[in-house]
This record gives structure tokens, C-alpha cells and sequence, in this order.
RNA sequence: GAGGGUGUAGCUCAGUCGGUAGAGCACCGGCCUUUUAAGCCGGUUGCCGAGGGUUCGAUUCCCUCCGCCCUCACCA
């Protein structure tokens, strides 16, 4: 660096250092910024798949590609290896990484009118962006890598990146400056690429089975369909008080009431609750619904749908990564290894009753024992529970502490009870049982699904009985009847199958991921205050 | 919310049994035309998370607070 405006900056301040650079290069009549400059350019992915075509042209003498294996690309530089009147660079485009090869001679030939072309070379910066043009050619040590004719800055960047070793590994500044992490850890970004496949794939199946897909409001006078405190917010024209929506089950049941005969949405819904592994105040819901059908059909449907995401994912791998955590994936289904558990997603997905897999797991039968049983069992195993909850909240807890943890497998627990399921319709055969299940996956509940309640009647018994459980102190029941929902139910809804299933959970399951946030970009964070 | 851990250079981390700090990478200068965690020579890093206390003296000990991590609790 030669240059008097670089003299008088403070090395420390590599922000300086770099401003200072740019201005040198507008300066000298360079845009360090400049519109359209990748014309021609090819992906690096491309100039990969297509090196053995290149290599035709190796000259083997000189191990120089000839003329009409030039390419241009552009990129961002990830790393320098300065060997004085040469040096080498690695750029990554959004396709992969590739090496450069910049010699001065080369430069100096190919860009006459430019005598400053090799030196500015030198005050390159790791994480700028440049292209380049040059022939193809393999190193000695077995490096395909361009020896670099022309070039040109296309972006000059002020900030260091992550160091290049041990990269960017600090948890909370990887979710905070999430771009750096996806920068620094390409399993980052291979999981949202998993995830947008998921989701791709669970769209066209579904529209592939006749769904047809809805958006319905996400700001609602009322909220309901689920179990959650909800977020308020407000209108300012209308002056109204409006609820984000905890779920889409009751506007999507009102199309079913309308006509439509298999509806889905997969779209964000906002509960304002806790934020841990398994849970982020805003998600992805896929719910669907479809006329005519009942919680079978909903499990024909759940193992689909698992199984073609899960496919999906394993082409990717196949493809595009390595990953150990996908065994093997066959026509069948696909095999994951998830920290030395072997998981085998191949359909018919195991079924179990709520009643019996509880009986299994703690010996208890909840449809003789009392809420004393219960108590007596969760001191006996030494089990923290809720000293205010009433029966059913306390079988459901039961539920979670001894059937849940054993629900490695995919597995439908089937056969609810009608306590635990306001909008499920109820078994013939047993009135206290709802035709209702849930799917687990390496203990994460995926889906909820069943025969939707149609009788208006009883929907209207059932959301009073929330409104008494609210009374009682359940801060997630509804504290006021959705009426216009049950105006619609009285309109006469056909016999439906419906089903949620949370996107996230399933996709960290086919990432082998533990957390929710390793497959959200920009999980809910605190803001920062002081300190930091 | 409870318990445990942690916070030192731009990044990853070491260290000070109390006397205001180091390494590698990054950065700056020099050498180097096939390197790839390039190499060699030289150089700059820092309110040692914030506030308070003890002390002649605190980054180190004590207290409070803040952030992050782990375990548990809460949360269809």
C-alpha cells in the first residue's frame, strides 16, 4: 500500500483501511460498485459439471486449456495467497468455490490499457466481490483453477469476514448476523435449501391429490382453532382490536362449509408463548382439510407427505451434499441416523392407542383411575407437575412424560380423548374417544389430525366447556365463542378429515437437527440492550 | 422462573495464586510467479461484558446487573 490516504489510516480500523481502498479506486476512475457486471458470467457449479469437457482441451504439455476453454465468472474472494507477482484466490459463488490464478505477466498482457491492474490486485480484500475471465487449468497439485486474463472489482466490501479457520461460532451472533453464518458454515444454508425443498415437495403433493391452496386472514377479530395465547394488535382506521391467528382451522373449515373439497394453507401462524428447541413465538402450519374424509384418510395423507418430503431430502443429499445422517433412502422410504439412533421412515407408520400406549408406559388406565392416581404416580416418580391442574391437563402431562420419549419410530397415537380434542368428532363406538391422532417423530409431535366436528351442537358444548376451563384459570382456552364460525357449522359442513402438521419440527427431523432455530434464517431473538 | 457454566484483540482462544495482558488467524509494511489453515522477516491490536465494593493497587477477590450456553420448569 503506497498511497498517502492509506498512510494515514489507523490499521486497527479495517473498516477505515477498506473505505479508504474504495476511495482510491473511484478515485482512479473505478466504480467500485459498478451496474451489470456478470455478463457472460457462468456458474461455477456449471464450469465443475462441465470439466471434463474442458479437459478435452488441456493442452498436456503446459497443462494449459486452450483458447474456447475461457470463462467468465464472478464471486465473491473467501481467500488470498499472496506469492508476490502472483496470486491465488478462492471465490465462492452461490453454486460453490473456486480457485484463481492471477499472475502479473497475464494481467499485464491482457489488460494493456490498465497498468495498475496487477497492483490493484494486491489491495484486494477477503469478501470482496470481483469477475474474472481466463483459461481453465489444473495446478500441480491437481487444483482445476483459472488462470485469470482479465478482471474487475464488482463490489467492494467494508466489513472483515469470519475468520477463515475456526469461522463464525459464537451461537447467539450466528442467528443475530445470520448471513455471516451462512457464510461461515455451509450446513446452514444446506438446511433452508432442505427446508424449501419440504416445502416445495409437500406443495405438489397435495396439489397433485386435488388440494386446492388458500390464504385465509392472519389478522382476525377472534382467535381459535387452537390452544395458544395469542398476540394482540390493533387497526388504527377501523379503531378495532385485531388477534394475529394461532391457527387456520376455522376459516378453513368455513371453505369447506362454502363448497371447496380439499383445501390446504401452509403459512405463518403466532402464538405468544415461550421460545425453546421445539417452539418459536411464529411458525410455519401447514393445515389442510378435505371433504368426505375422515382421520384415516389424514393418515394416508401424514405418511405420504413424511415419506415424499423424506425422499426429497435424500436426493438432495444424494446430489448436492454429504450427509451422515441419511443412511440410506430407497423406493421404500428412507433410513436417518439420528445420534445413533436408527430411524426407518417407511410407510405403514406404527399405530398405537392414547389409552393403551399410556397403560403400556406407566400401568396406569386413565379410564379408571382419578385425578389421586395420577398424583400419587408423578410423586412416586418423582415428576413435577402442575399442583393446580385438574384431570385431563394431567393425563395429558402424563402422556408427555412417559409415551412421548419412547416415540422414536413414526408413530400414530390414535383415539384421543374427547376432553383433550374440542374439535374432533367422536368415535361411534365410544363417546368419550374422538377420532383423533397425532404423529411422532423421534419425540416431536409432527401432526395433529382428525375426523372434524360437524355437529354444531356439540361444537357449541364443547367451546362452552373451554370457556369454563379459561374460568378455571387454562390461560390458552378461548376466552369467547367464535359464533360466526359456529353460523357457518350451522350451514352444514360435510363429514371432513383435517390436519396440521408443523413444517419446522418436520424439517429439523429430515435435517438432523435438534432445534427449531437451526432451520429457521431468522429465529425470534431478544434485541440487544447493553452489555454487548 | 430455578440451578450450573461462560463473557479477555475484528475472529478463535490462552493467561494473570491481586502489580492494567498473550498466541494463531485477520490487519499494516517488506520478500516471494503453482499456493491452498502457503511460507519467511517486521509491526499495530484490548474501557479483560457493565456498575459497585474490598485493597496502596482489581482484568484477577466479593456483590449486583446484562448477554449467551446447558439442565429443569412453563408453553398443544
Amino acid at each position: 500500500m503506497s498511497d498517502n490516504i492509506l498512510k494515514e489510516i489507523d490499521p486497527r480500523n479495517q473498516r477505515a483501511v477498506r473505505i479508504a481502498k474504495m476511495e482510491k479506486l473511484r478515485a482512479e476512475g473505478i466504480d467500485p460498485y459498478p451496474p451489470r457486471p456478470g455478463e457472460g458470467r457462468v456458474s461455477i457449479a456449471s464450469v465443475r459439471r462441465d470439466w471434463d469437457k474442458l479437459k478435452q482441451q488441456v493442452d498436456n504439455e503446459h497443462k494449459i486449456v486452450k483458447s474456447g476453454g475461457i470463462v467468465r465468472l464472478a464471486g465473491r474472494i473467501t481467500a488470498i495467497r499472496t506469492h508476490g507477482k502472483s496470486v491465488f484466490f478462492t471465490i465462492a459463488d452461490g453454486t460453490g468455490t473456486f480457485q484463481l490464478y492471477i499472475r502479473k505477466n497475464s494481467v499485464e498482457e491482457n489488460m494493456p490499457d490498465d497498468p495498475a491492474a496487477f497492483e490493484r490486485v494486491k489491495e484486494l480484500d477477503i469478501g470482496d466481490f470481483i469477475t474474472s475471465e481466463g483459461e481453465l487449468f489444473t495446478t500441480r497439485t491437481g487444483e482445476a483453477t483459472q488462470l485469470v486474463h482479465k478482471w474487475a472489482i464488482i463490489c467492494k466490501t467494508l466489513l472483515p469476514l469470519p475468520e477463515k479457520y475456526h469461522g463464525l461460532t459464537d451461537p447467539d451472533l450466528r442467528l443475530r448476523q445470520r448471513y455471516l453464518d451462512l457464510m461461515a458454515n455451509p450446513d446452514v444454508k444446506s438446511n433452508f435449501l432442505k427446508r424449501a425443498l419440504i416445502i416445495r415437495t409437500i406443495r405438489e403433493y397435495l396439489q397433485n391429490e386435488g388440494y386446492v391452496e388458500l390464504e385465509t386472514p392472519v389478522l382476525t377479530p377472534l382467535y381459535g382453532g387452537a390452544t395458544a395465547r395469542p398476540f394482540k394488535t390493533h387497526h388504527n382506521t377501523l379503531n378495532i382490536d385485531l388477534y394475529m391467528r394461532i391457527a387456520t382451522e376455522l376459516y378453513l373449515k368455513r371453505l369447506i362449509v362454502g363448497g371447496f373439497e380439499r383445501v390446504f394453507e401452509m403459512g405463518k401462524v403466532f402464538r405468544n408463548e415461550g421460545v425453546d428447541r421445539d417452539h418459536n413465538p411464529e411458525f410455519t402450519l401447514l393445515e389442510l382439510y378435505e371433504a368426505y374424509a375422515d382421520y384415516n384418510r389424514m393418515m394416508e395423507l401424514a405418511e405420504g407427505i413424511v415419506i415424499a418430503s423424506a425422499r426429497a431430502v435424500g436426493r438432495f443429499v444424494e446430489e448436492e451434499t454429504e450427509s451422515p445422517h441419511i443412511v440410506d433412502s430407497g423406493d421404500k422410504g428412507i433410513l436417518l441416523d439420528f445420534e445413533g439412533d436408527r430411524i426407518s421412515i417407511i410407510p405403514p407408520f406404527r399405530r398405537i392407542a392414547f389409552i393403551d400406549a399410556i397403560k403400556d408406559a406407566s400401568g396406569i388406565d386413565i379410564t379408571t383411575s382419578d385425578r389421586a392416581d395420577l398424583i400419587s404416580f408423578f410423586e412416586r416418580e418423582d415428576i413435577e407437575y402442575d399442583t393446580e391442574a385438574p384431570y385431563w391437563p394431567l393425563v395429558d402431562k402424563l402422556f408427555s412424560e412417559t409415551v412421548e420419549p419412547k416415540l422414536i419410530e413414526p408413530t400414530f397415537v390414535v383415539d384421543y380423548p374427547v376432553a383433550l380434542s374440542p374439535l374432533a368428532k367422536r368415535k361411534p363406538d365410544n363417546p368419550d374417544l374422538t377420532e383423533r391422532f397425532e404423529l411422532f417423530i423421534l419425540e416431536r409431535e409432527i401432526a395433529n389430525a382428525f375426523t372434524e366436528l360437524n355437529d354444531p351442537i356439540d361444537q357449541r358444548k364443547r367451546m362452552e366447556n373451554q370457556i369454563e376451563q379459561r374460568k378455571r384459570g387454562d390461560k390458552g382456552a378461548p376466552d369467547i365463542i367464535d359464533e360466526d364460525f359456529l353460523t357457518a357449522l350451522e350451514h352444514g359442513m360435510p363429514p371432513t378429515g383435517g390436519m396440521g402438521i408443523g413444517i419446522g419440527r418436520l424439517v429439523t427431523i429430515l435435517c438432523g437437527v435438534h432445534a427449531l432455530k437451526d432451520v429457521i434464517p431468522f429465529p425470534l431473538l431478544k434485541p440487544l440492550e447493553s452489555g454487548k
